[in-house]
DNA sequence: TCTTGCATCTATAGTCGCTACAGATCGTAT
DNA sequence: ATACGATCTGTAGCGACTATAGATGCAAGA
């Protein structure tokens, strides 16, 4: 039965398996208070529940979606002590929205001014090339 | 005269206030060999030449262009020996290029996803919220 | 029961690109 | 001569992991 493997728990490995986050860096989110210490086989292996789990694939998610640890944290200590207003939670998103939108704009830039110095060069087989120039150029 | 300034050369600062530069950034350019070791006053203080300037300048506008210190490197190893050609530096160039292209693509993806999840959410005082809801979901 | 062999353990160091100290010395203007 | 800012070295810290070494744990087969 499946409760029998609940009780038991997941090893880290199943953790790693189920959320796609990194066995070290499970560990390395112990480390930092991110996860909790979780419970430990008689042998000193980690042994995690159901909402561990839970709160990794939460990890994981945020950190797709961009969010800093710090961020991470500041929203797992809400839903922990759960004294958050939804309104708190929509804040942090739309800010952090806002520095994926700078994030963007900083890179589209980036885009414009590779893509003119690739076109202005002449992809010779020559040893002068515009965008070495371009580069050395004090301005 | 300036060519007295030439010879004497730029110290430390003036690098940094001509490049934009931080000074520590500096001295860690060298350390890892970006820069070169550049003169010394009697006292030990860097001396740095206008090549030295240019060089730096290089550095500069190349990592606002988002290249790594590695491809920056590899670039002006190709300078130093004048052993590139221009083909070289664009292949560069273009594979930069794309991965400032793939940079974009995932940004916007992520802000689809934070705009919808902002979207749904209520913004209310009240201590549930769609978006936490998301990020706990296994999915 | 023993052995094989993968999984996991701890601790430490490395990555990238800086940045921030502390405490000493340099250089220059008055 | 002195004051003061600039610079010096060396080291440690950041964020978010990743990698390694060497020692164990654990489960399954012979």
């Amino acid at each position: 039965m499946g409760t029998l493997t609940e009780t038991r728990g997941y090893a880290i490995g199943q953790m790693s398996k189920r959320t796609g986050v990194n066995i070290e860096t499970i560990r390395y989110y112990e480390r930092i208070g991110v996860m909790p210490a979780p419970d430990r086989t008689a042998g000193g292996n980690r042994q995690y529940n159901h909402d561990q789990l839970k709160r990794l694939h939460f990890v994981r998610r945020s950190r797709e979606l961009g969010f800093s640890l710090g961020e991470i944290r500041a929203l797992l200590e809400m839903a922990d002590r759960k004294d958050f207003t939804c309104g708190e939670v929509h804040e942090m998103t739309i800010g952090h929205l806002a520095s994926v939108k700078e994030k963007i704009a900083n890179l589209k830039k980036l885009e414009r001014a590779l893509s003119g110095m690739a076109a202005e060069c002449s992809r010779g087989d020559v040893p002068e090339c515009p965008i070495l120039d371009t580069l050395f150029e004090p301005g």
